[in-house]
Formats: structure tokens, C-alpha cells, sequence
DNA sequence: TTGAAAGCGGTACCAG
DNA sequence: CTGGTACCGCTTTCAA
């Protein structure tokens, strides 16, 4: 492996001074250096391939182009990869790198991935989670420009801007959904009542019902998890022994996961998809809503958006410091101005039906 | 945000020169600096909490101490990815950084990202892909050392180290499980016959046939994709409208998506798991197998093992170049020295239990 | 035993 | 318009 060509290599070949082929290679050529001088200098840097080296850059520039990510589970789950996926894009379009760390559920680590990053000198930070949820921000990330995604700060005065999911429009207008579809007797297995998404999503479930002037029965909504067992259970303690007059025309699920366990009960009943009783998931997990059988109507997180808006918003800070006041939207954020929510992606496939006549 | 301590803060603080700090704080003090020095030295490093600017560093020593993970997938998908949490453990404990990219399947991305990467002069390299595959090596790969994980060089001369999960002793060992268990007629829903894991899962299926002198059944093996819509209408025609005693008693499954297919397909037809039909699923999905209802046995992959064999062997090359020849232990690899096959594991849970009485 | 100085690769300032 | 030079922070060699 020969060493790369450096900016000397590049001024000899074109007979100039080193400082020569830094002006012009950096657009600062005209009326400092020749015409002629400036195409050879190009030239050479053309036929030695050359590139400036990042070290070398980030030494004299005391920026390095690197983002760190530190994330709880993020890089190592099956969840929520796309928001890394989102954020590295817009880095990259950029000319940034990103550095994950991930903690994998250990708050100990917290600090120390953060310490490592910032020893490393990168320009910015950001902390994705898996799952929405209230992080207590590791310090060190107050020393950078720092945003969060999919988590927002716990402290008493948040500080960070923060791009999250709107989580109770998703769970409204997925109730939105049922409801136009006719059906009124509509179930809700919710995830856990302790995490921070799921009483959103019911807020929402609750708003589709008051806007449609209908009453909500209390005993319908249950919190049985985000996974396939927690799904199964519910549905079967909704529909098991039940008189079919009794039981709900359509099932609402925490997510994609607990919808297979709602479907799993429902074939064990004997209960077609959706003729009998639809069935709605959340997250819109890539191999599984849109390959079951029926494929699943769900309501898609908006991954990509979030990690990209995060990384956006990132690289503003870095790029035009001094713009922190007033520049995010927000209406009635936690913290007014650094709040932003975006959507969430109702997809219908085939899961949900009109509600059977009774 | 006040600037980090440099060497010479620490020198002026203790009295010393630059070079001082450098040999003490690097084990070469004795013999080259006065204990006394030495001492101040080192109380002044804590005092300031010193340590070295890792930029510094890598301009000086030429090593960044980053190693570049390139993947084609599974930074961003919900496969695979302890892998590079197995890797970034190994990294971690001896002081490297990694610096993921992804590609997304793009494959024209490969070489950019390893130029990019190779740019920022990362250490070594190691390639992840999601799911075992052969791959076409990008060319920049040679020029650093480099490693792959699960996949394979494709190339006429394969070059480079790379660790696999052992799938056809996978493939065995499952089939032998339900031998075990008394059953004689095991359907195979194996993945694509395109990929590179299935077939070998097949072949491990045939040997544990073979030791058990017994007769494989070619119209018990179909090739059925990944997805639970390809397990689940594999086993409606294994299932439906099928006379009892002509249904297969297990049903292996190329993956625990596909196996989730599987199960709904039993439930629809009223037969029992494991009772009536025992299902093995392959991978161990987390969330998934360990969730299923009932918990699904299966066969896990030895992901962060796999990561972490790569980056110890990538480190120990990088640490001590030179070793290259015959260090690799194999029998029968495709390229002897190169090929690290390492065991899959099986989790027996609820789904597979003793054959039904015929 | 110590400190001065060169150099890693680049940029930016300042005489000429 | 040009080239010399200092400096980013560190290690290493070499002379004192």
C-alpha cells in the first residue's frame, strides 16, 4: 500500500508552494493565485488522486466531520435501525461520518460512550433510542451541539431538541381508521402502561372516539405488552367463549408483534381476517406487517424522517451556530421550540375490513 | 467549553518538558526520567485529567484505532445485528472505535463506503452481511487488513479470513432433536434455494437422515422463502384437507418468521403445537421465538460470536502483522487457514415435543 | 536525565 | 500574486 499522495506531492508536481494548492483546492484561488498556476495545480491533483488528508484536517481544524450516536439497544436490535439508517444518509450527503455506540440497555455506559466520542473529538452528538422514551441526558452531551431522536430529555430543564413521533395522531387516526370502516366495538391491547408511547397512542384512541361523538369502554382497552404472547393472551380473554354478539369487531394492537399473537388467537378460534374481526398493528415492521397472512394494516413510525430530521437539525447547529432560539415548530411541545413531532404512516393492506353486521 | 488539557499542561504544571510527559505517560519512564519527575508527572496528568487527543495520536502513529464496518444491511434491518454488537464489545475492551456503514443493498455503495472509510484511515475492515453470502470483495478491502463476517470471498482466490456460522451442523443437529423425539416424517420448509444457508441447512438435514439410516422423503422438502406468508402457505399444503396419518409430525422451518407462518397455519386447522404437529424454527429471533405461543424451538445463531471472532482475529492481525500463514484452523473449508466455521446453537423450548402415536 | 527540534499533513497569515 | 512559516498535539530522536 503506497502512501497517498499529500498536498507537497501535489505543489511539486505542479511547481508551486504548498499553500498554493491549499488555496485553490479550496476555492480560494482567485486573485491569489495565477490562472495558469491554479489549472496545473488542479491538474496534478487530479492525476495523483488526491484528497486531503481527514486527520491532518481535523488536527487543524479542531472539527472532524464525525457524529457520534449513542444508542440503548438501537444498533443491536431488531428495532428502529432505520433511524440510524435516516440520520447516516443525511450525514453522508453531507460529508459526515457517524460512529455508533451502542450502550445495549446498560445506563452505565451512557457516560462512558459519550466520553469516548467527545475524546474523539466529534462535531456533534446524537442519542436514538428504541422505543419512545425519556432519557436522562449523560452530561457530556451538553459540551457539543446534541439532539435527540425518538427520546426527549427527563431532566427538569430540558435542553435538547428532540424529534419524536407523534404518537397520538398515529393512534387516533388508526382509530380513525376502524371507525370509518364502520365498526364500534373496537378493542385496544395496548404495550405496557410504564412505557412512554403507549398511553400517547391510547390518548389518540380516545380522541377518535370523542371526535365521532362515541362513547369509550373503559374495559376494552388492556395493556398486555409489546410482544407476541402479551398479544395472544388479550385477544383470547377477548374472544374465547365470547358470544359472537359480545365481542369486539376489531382489535387495535401495541404493535406488530402482539397483532400476530391477536391472529394467531383469532385462527385458533376459528375467526377469519378481517370478515370476522380485524385487526390492526402498529410500527409497520419491515418481513412481518407486510408478510402475514392477511398482511397487516398497521401504522408506520416514521424512522427515517425522525433520524434525518435529527441529523438535519444537527448539522444546522454545527454549520450556523448561534441560530438556537426560536427556529423550531412547535405548538404545544413539552419545551416550546424544541419539540418537533412528525407523523405517523397509516398503511392498509388487508387485515382491516368493514365490521361485520350484527 | 474550555479546551482539554494538552501534553504541555502537564508538562508546565509539573516542570517538565513535553517529552517527559510523553515517556512517563507511555511506560517508558524508567531509565529516562527521575522517579521525582515521574511522580509530579503523573499527579499532574490526574490533576488535569489528561489524556491524549486521539486525533494527535493518529497523525503521529498513522493508526486511528477505528476499525470500518461495512454491511450491506444490517446497521439498518432488524437481522443480524449483534453481530457487529458481538465486534464492537471486542473493540471496545482494547481501546478501538468502530465506524459502521451501510449500504442498504446497494451494492455500487461498497466501494464507496470502504474508500470512505479507508479515507478516514481506519485500521482494518470488516465486511457483515445479513444472512450468509458470498460476496464480491470490494477491491479496497486488501489494502488494510481486513476480515469478513458472515459472508464469504467470492471471488476466484479468496483472500481474506471471514467466519460463518456452521450451518449444515445446524441443520443437523435440529433434525436431530426431532429424531429424537421419535418423529420419522419431518416436512423441510427451507428458505430460498438461492441462498447460500438453505441448502446447506438441507444438507445438514440428509446427514442426520443418513446417520439414522433412514429414508429422506424428497417431497417433504420445499423451498419457501424467509417470510411468514411462504411458512404459512408451505404448510397448508402439507396440512390441509391431508388424512391425518399422511401429515408430517414436525415441520422444520427455514427461519422463526417462517415458522410463525407455520403456526398460524395450525391454528387455522385446529391442530395442536406440539400435540398434533411439532415446529422448529431456525435463528432465534429475539421477540419472536422466545414469544411465540407456545415458545418456539429453534435454532440460534451465534451472531455476537461471530462478531467477535472477526475482531479478534482483525485486531490480532493488526497488532501483530506477519502471523498471516496458517493460523486459521479448518478442515474441510473452502479455503484451508481462511474458514472459521463456528456452532449454531439449539434452544429447545415448547414447540417441538414427542411424535403422536399413529 | 533532560530539553530542543523535527515531522505527521494541512491551513492561514504575512512578508516579500 | 507568491512562498515561507507558524501552528494543531503528540512522539521520537538526538545533542547537551
Amino acid at each position: 500500500m503506497q502512501r497517498k499522495a499529500t498536498a507537497l506531492d501535489v505543489a511539486k508536481r505542479a511547481g508551486v508552494s504548498r499553500s498554493a494548492v491549499s488555496l485553490v483546492l479550496n476555492g480560494r484561488g482567485d486573485g491569489n493565485v495565477a490562472k495558469e498556476s491554479q489549472d496545473r495545480i488542479r491538474q496534478a491533483a487530479v492525476e495523483l488522486s488526491y484528497s486531503p488528508n481527514p486527520i491532518a484536517l481535523s488536527l487543524r481544524n479542531q472539527r472532524t466531520r464525525m457524529i457520534g450516536i449513542v444508542s440503548d439497544h438501537v444498533v443491536v436490535s431488531a428495532f428502529d435501525g432505520n433511524i440510524i439508517g435516516g440520520a447516516d444518509d443525511v450525514a453522508r450527503s453531507r460529508g459526515f461520518v457517524t460512529v455508533a455506540m451502542d450502550t445495549e440497555f446498560d445506563a452505565a455506559r451512557d457516560a462512558s460512550a459519550v466520553e469516548t466520542l467527545l475524546d474523539r473529538q466529534v462535531d456533534g452528538l446524537i442519542y436514538v433510542t428504541e422505543g419512545l422514551k425519556p432519557l436522562d441526558v449523560p452530561p457530556g452531551m451538553l459540551r457539543v451541539p446534541s439532539v435527540l431522536a425518538n427520546c426527549y430529555d427527563n431532566g427538569p430543564v430540558p435542553g435538547l431538541p428532540h424529534m419524536i413521533p407523534d404518537e397520538v395522531r398515529g393512534g387516533r387516526e388508526a382509530t380513525t381508521h376502524l371507525l370509518e370502516l364502520g365498526h364500534r366495538d373496537i378493542a385496544l391491547l395496548a404495550g405496557p402502561a410504564a412505557s412512554a408511547a403507549a398511553p400517547l397512542r391510547v390518548a389518540g384512541y380516545r380522541e377518535a372516539f370523542a371526535e365521532g361523538r362515541l362513547e369509550v369502554r373503559e374495559d376494552r382497552i388492556s395493556w398486555v405488552g409489546w410482544d407476541i404472547d402479551g398479544g395472544f393472551h388479550g385477544a383470547m380473554k377477548l374472544l374465547d367463549g365470547v358470544f359472537p354478539a359480545e365481542r369486539p369487531t376489531a382489535i387495535m394492537c401495541a404493535n406488530d408483534r402482539a397483532a400476530i399473537g391477536v391472529a394467531l388467537a383469532a385462527a385458533r378460534l376459528g375467526l377469519s381476517v378481517p370478515g370476522d374481526l380485524s385487526i390492526m398493528g402498529y410500527d409497520d415492521e419491515s418481513h412481518v406487517a407486510d408478510t402475514m397472512v392477511p398482511a397487516l394494516t398497521t401504522m408506520a413510525l416514521p424512522l427515517r424522517e425522525m433520524g434525518a430530521a435529527a441529523m438535519t437539525a444537527l448539522l444546522e447547529q454545527i454549520e450556523n451556530p448561534g441560530n438556537s432560539e426560536g427556529s423550531g415548530k412547535s405548538e404545544k411541545g413539552r419545551a416550546p421550540g424544541l419539540e418537533t413531532l412528525i407523523p405517523c404512516r397509516l398503511v392498509i393492506r388487508e387485515s382491516t375490513g368493514p365490521a361485520p353486521r350484527r
